[in-house]
RNA sequence: GCCGGGGUGGCGGAACUGGCAGACGCAGCGGACUUAAAAUCCGCCGGAGCAAUCCUUGAGGGUUCGAGUCCCUCCCCCGGCACCA
C-alpha cells in the first residue's frame, strides 16, 4: 500500500520547513565558522560582494550559488574554506534616496543590509557571518582613508586641475568606466566636460605591470580587455620648431607611432584644449578659433566621440617647423585630437593616416607620399596608405623599409635633440574625488600657512558627519557643513579647512578581500599573518562588467600594498571566473519590463535547494542562462524523487539467483564510481550543469535498482548515502535531512567527499560501433578487453554490415580501441 | 571598424584530445491510477518514408577512412573597445 505512505503529510518533502530548521541548527552549531588552521590546506573562494541596493535579485543568486557549491565541495575534500560575504555600502543611490525620499543614506543603507542579509541567509551558503564587512562603517572606512594616506606618502596621490567627465544631472565627476556610451552610467544623462581640482591616484605608474598577467589563471578576454585599456603604444616624441611673436615656447612636442612618416607632415593639429592654442592664434583667426574651442568644450561625450561625425577644425594662423626637412607647416586645431592622450598634439601625415587624410581632403591641405606601397609608380593615393613600405621623399632615409625607419628616425631625432623613442599609454590616472556626501571623506586638510596637510593616522577616521542637508541640486552637503569643514591644521594648529570631496567607492572595494581575512582587526587594515594564510584568492568570481574597473583598481592597490611591504605577492586573484547573465525568455530582466524574478517567492514555494539546482542546471555557468518558470519544476521533481527514493523501505527480493545478484552488485558499484568521477571532475571544472545532469541520471538508475531489489540492503543503503554525499554541496538542506533520517552522523557537510576507484569504474562490456565507409551500420556488444583482431572479426561477421560489403573490396579497416571499427570499401 | 564569445530538436542544453549527434531536463503526445482533476508512475518524442533507408549541428567549400569538433570564405546574434596619433 505505497500510496498510504506517500500521502502521509509528515513524510512529504517540505522544503521551507527543513530549510529553516537546518539553517538555524547550523548557525547554533557554528558549523561554518572558519579560523586559520595550519593543518589544513586553505581555499579562499570569493564572490564579488553586493552593492546595498535593497533587494537580492535572481542575478545575485546566480552569482552566489555556484561558488558556494564549489566551496562546500572543497570543504568536504578537506580544505579550510573561506567564503565570506559583506556589503559594498557607499554610493550614489543611497544619496539619491535621501534627496528623493528624505531618508538619511545611513538609514537607507542599513535597512537594505538588514533585508539583504536575510535574503542571503536563505540561500543556505557557508558564509561565516562573523566575517561580514560593511564598507560604510567607520571601522572599515578608517582603513580606506589610511590607504589614501599611504598612497599620498608615496606620491601616488596628487591634486590637479583635470578635465573630467561630468554628469550635469548628478553634479559629479564620472570616471571613464562610469561613462557608458557617452552617458552617465547611473542616470543616463549625456556626460560633458569640466575642469576641476581633483585628487588622483597615479595608477599609470603601474601601467606596465598591470598589462602583465603572468602566473594568474584568468579568462583570456579579460586579460585582453585590460591590456587594451592600458593601451601601450610605442613610438617617438618629436618636437617641432616654434617661432611665434609673443610666445616664449620654442617648440611643440607631439607623440607618434610612425616617426618613419615624419617627412610627410603637411600640417599639425592641436586639441582644442591644448594650452598653447590661445597664445598661438593670430588676431585674424581669433574669433573663429574661440568659437570652435567653446563648442568642443560644451559638446557631450556622445557628440564629440561620434566616429560618424565629419572631421572638422580651424586654422590658428600659426606655423611650426618640421626640423627634419626645415619645412614650415600650418597649425590647426580639431577635436579629433584628444587633449588627454600623448601631448594633446599630433603631426598630420595625410598620406599615411586615415584621419589626417580625411581632414586634408576637406580643407584642401597637401598630401605628400613618403612610404611607397609595393609596386608604386608615382600615382596619387585614393586613400591613406597605412601599411608598411619603403621610405621615399625622406632625404637620407630614402630606400629604408618603414619598420626599420621607425627606429632609425627616432634615433636620429634623439641625436639631434629633437625627440626620441617614447612609450605612451591610453590609461589615465585614477580620479579618486567625488563631489558627494555618501563616501569616505578624503583625509586632507588645507591650511593657509602650511598648504595641503594630510590628516595624521592617529586622527583617523575622518568621520562623515551625520547631520547633512541634501539639496535637490545634488551638491555635496559637506560643502555647507561648517562643523565639518572647519578644523585645525595638524602642523601649525592654526585654523584650517577640510577637503570636502569623498573617496570613490572603487577604493572601498579594491581592498575588501584583505579585510575578510581579519575583519575585526582594529590596529591595521588587516592582520598580516591572517592575510599571509588566506591570500591570494584561489577563486574570484563575478561579472565580466568589472573587467577594467574594479579588477584593475584592485590589482593596483594590491601592488601598492606589496610595495609598502604589507603583503608579499604580486596578484590578489590567482584564478578569475566570470559567470554569465541570467535572462528570461530571451530578454534581459529589468524593472521597466516588469519581468524580474523575485527569488524570495520561489524560496517560499519551492525551497532554496530547488532554486540552487535549477540555477546550476540552466546551462554552462559562464554563458548565463534563460530562466523559465516551467523549467524549474524539473529541479523540484528531481528533489522530490530523491526524497521518496531515500525514504522508501528497501529489502532484497527473497530467493534470488546468486549470479544475477552478483552482476547487479557489480553494476551498481561501477555506476557509483563512474558517478563520483563525473561529479568530482565537473565540480573541479566548474561545470555545474552537467554535474546536476549526472546526479539526475544516477537517481534514475537507482530507481531501477530499487525496483529490481537484487542488491543487499546494506549495498542499497551505501548507494543512497553516496548519492546524498555527492548532492550535499548542491542541495545542502535536503541532504542534511535525509542524512539524519538515515541515521548517519551529523553533519553531512562534515563528511569526507567520496573518492572513486578507477578499477571499479571500468566498464566490462562496451558497445563497439561498426561503420562502413564512415557510416554507422551496426553496434555490437563486446568485452572491454577485446583485441583488435577479434574486434575486426566480430565486425565483419555482423549481418547488417555484410549487406554493405557485398560485391565490394575491402580497402582498409580502422580500429579505434573501445570505440569503433570502420571498414573502408571500394566498388 | 577592431577584439572576444556564440549559432545543435518545439525550448534550455549534452557530446573527453576528430569516432554512436541530441545526455539531462522542460514542453508536447499516449497510457496507468482516480468518480474527476492535480500530483505521481510507465511509454513515445529531430525531419522525410509503409519500410529498407535517406537527410540533419547558421550557409558554402576543403582536409580526413570518419567533421558539431580542424582549415578557408561568408551570414547572423551577444559582449567589449571605438578618432588613442
Amino acid at each position: 500500500m505505497t500510496w498510504d505512505r506517500k500521502s502521509n503529510m509528515a513524510d512529504r518533502y517540505n522544503p521551507p520547513e527543513i530549510e529553516v530548521k537546518w539553517q538555524q541548527k547550523w548557525a547554533e552549531d557554528r558549523l561554518y565558522e572558519v579560523t586559520e588552521d595550519s593543518k589544513k590546506p586553505k581555499y579562499y573562494a570569493l564572490t564579488m560582494f553586493p552593492y546595498t541596493s535593497g533587494d537580492l535579485h535572481i542575478g545575485h543568486w546566480y552569482n552566489y550559488v555556484p561558488p558556494d557549491v564549489r566551496g562546500r565541495f572543497k570543504r568536504m575534500q578537506g580544505f579550510n574554506v573561506l567564503h565570506p560575504i559583506g556589503f559594498d555600502a557607499f554610493g550614489l543611490p543611497a544619496e539619491n534616496a535621501a534627496i528623493k525620499r528624505g531618508i538619511h543614506p545611513f538609514t537607507w543603507t542599513m535597512q537594505n543590509i538588514e533585508n539583504m542579509r536575510c535574503q542571503l541567509q536563505s540561500i543556505g551558503a557557508i558564509y561565516d557571518w562573523n566575517r561580514e564587512i560593511n564598507t560604510c562603517l567607520p571601522k572599515y572606512y578608517k582603513w580606506t582613508q589610511w590607504f589614501f594616506l599611504k598612497l599620498y606618502e608615496r606620491d601616488l596621490a596628487y591634486r590637479a586641475k583635470a578635465p573630467v567627465n561630468w554628469c550635469p544631472s548628478c553634479q559629479t565627476v564620472l570616471a571613464n568606466e562610469q561613462v557608458v556610451d557617452g552617458a552617465c552610467e547611473r542616470c543616463g544623462t549625456p556626460a560633458t566636460h569640466k575642469d576641476l581640482e581633483q585628487w588622483l591616484f597615479r595608477i599609470t605608474r603601474y601601467a606596465d605591470e598591470l598589462m602583465q598577467h603572468e602566473g594568474i589563471d584568468w579568462p583570456e578576454r579579460i586579460k585582453i580587455m585590460q591590456r587594451n585599456w592600458v593601451g601601450k603604444s610605442t613610438g617617438a616624441y618629436i618636437s617641432f620648431g616654434l617661432d611665434h611673436p609673443g610666445v616664449e615656447e620654442k617648440e611643440i612636442r607631439i607623440f607618434t607611432t610612425r616617426p618613419d612618416t615624419t617627412f610627410g607632415v603637411t600640417f599639425m593639429v592641436l586639441a582644442p584644449e591644448h594650452p598653447l592654442v590661445a597664445k598661438l592664434t593670430t588676431p585674424d583667426r581669433r574669433a573663429e578659433v574661440e568659437i570652435y574651442v567653446e563648442r568642443s568644450r560644451r559638446q557631450t561625450e556622445i557628440e564629440r566621440l561620434s566616429t560618424e561625425k565629419e572631421k572638422d577644425g580651424v586654422f590658428t594662423g600659426a606655423y611650426v617647423t618640421n626640423r627634419l626637412n626645415g619645412e614650415k607647416v600650418p597649425v590647426w586645431i580639431a577635436d579629433y585630437v584628444l587633449a588627454s592622450y600623448g601631448t594633446g598634439a599630433v603631426m598630420a601625415v595625410p598620406a599615411h593616416d586615415e584621419r589626417d587624410f580625411a581632414f586634408a581632403k576637406k580643407y584642401d591641405l597637401p598630401i605628400r607620399l613618403v612610404i611607397a606601397p609595393p609596386g608604386w609608380q608615382g600615382e596619387e593615393l585614393k586613400e591613406a596608405y597605412i601599411e608598411e613600405g619603403v621610405m621615399v621623399n625622406s632625404a637620407q632615409f630614402n630606400g629604408t623599409p618603414s619598420q626599420h625607419g621607425i627606429g632609425a628616425v627616432s634615433d636620429f631625432l634623439a641625436e639631434k635633440g629633437w625627440g626620441g623613442r617614447a612609450v605612451t599609454y591610453r590609461l589615465r590616472d585614477w580620479i579618486i574625488s567625488r563631489q558627494r556626501y555618501w563616501g569616505a571623506p578624503i583625509p586632507m586638510i588645507y591650511c593657509e600657512k602650511c598648504g595641503t596637510v594630510p590628516v595624521p593616522e592617529k586622527d583617523l577616521p575622518v568621520m562623515l558627519p551625520e547631520d547633512a542637508e541634501f539639496k535637490p541640486t545634488g551638491e555635496s552637503p559637506l560643502k555647507y557643513n561648517e562643523k565639518f569643514i572647519n578644523t585645525t591644521c595638524p602642523k601649525c594648529g592654526g585654523p584650517a579647512k577640510r577637503e570636502t570631496d569623498t573617496i570613490d567607492g572603487f577604493l572601498d572595494n579594491s581592498w575588501y578581500y584583505f579585510r575578510y581575512c581579519s575583519p575585526q582587526e582594529s590596529k591595521a587594515p588587516f592582520d598580516k599573518q591572517a592575510v599571509k594564510y588566506w591570500m591570494p584568492i584561489d577563486l574570484y568570481t563575478g561579472g565580466a562588467e568589472h573587467a577594467v574597473g574594479h579588477l584593475m583598481y584592485s590589482r593596483f592597490i594590491s601592488k601598492v600594498a606589496r610595495d609598502i611591504g604589507l603583503v608579499d605577492f604580486d596578484e590578489p586573484f590567482a584564478r578569475l571566473f566570470n559567470q554569465g547573465i541570467i535572462i528570461r525568455e530571451h530578454q534581459k530582466m529589468s524593472k521597466s519590463k516588469g519581468n524580474v524574478i523575485n527569488p524570495d517567492e520561489y524560496v517560499a514555494k519551492l525551497g532554496a535547494d530547488t532554486m540552487r539546482v535549477y540555477l546550476m542546471f540552466l546551462g554552462p555557468w559562464e554563458q548565463g542562462g534563460d530562466w523559465s518558470d516551467t523549467g524549474i519544476s524539473g529541479a523540484s521533481r528531481w528533489l522530490n524523487r530523491v526524497w521518496n527514493l531515500a525514504l522508501e523501505p528497501y529489502s532484497r527480493k527473497a530467493g534470488g539467483d546468486k549470479s544475477v545478484q552478483e552482476a547487479a552488485r557489480a553494476e551498481l558499484l561501477r555506476t557509483i564510481h563512474q558517478t563520483i568521477r563525473k561529479v568530482t571532475e565537473d565540480l573541479e571544472r566548474l561545470r555545474f550543469n552537467t554535474m546536476i545532469a549526472a546526479l539526475m541520471e544516477f537517481t534514475n538508475y537507482l530507481t531501477g535498482v530499487s525496483e529490481a531489489r537484487l542488491v543487499s540492503a546494506s549495498e542499497w543503503k551505501g548507494a543512497v548515502a553516496c548519492l546524498l554525499l555527492l548532492m550535499a554541496p548542491s542541495v545542502p538542506h535536503l541532504t542534511e535531512e535525509l542524512w539524519a533520517r538515515a541515521g548517519h552522523k551529523y553533519s553531512i557537510h562534515n563528511q569526507k567527499w567520496p573518492e572513486w576507484d578507477a578499477a571499479l569504474a571500468k566498464e566490462e562490456e562496451i558497445t563497439l560501433v561498426v561503420q562502413v565507409n564512415g557510416k554507422l551500420r551496426d553496434r555490437i556488444t563486446v568485452s572491454a578487453s577485446i583485441t583488435e583482431t577479434e574486434a575486426k572479426k566480430e565486425a565483419m561477421s555482423s549481418e547488417k554490415v555484410r549487406v554493405h560489403l557485398e560485391g565490394k573490396t575491402v580497402v582498409k579497416e580502422i580500429y579505434v580501441p573501445g570505440k569503433l571499427v570502420n571498414i573502408v570499401v571500394r566498388e
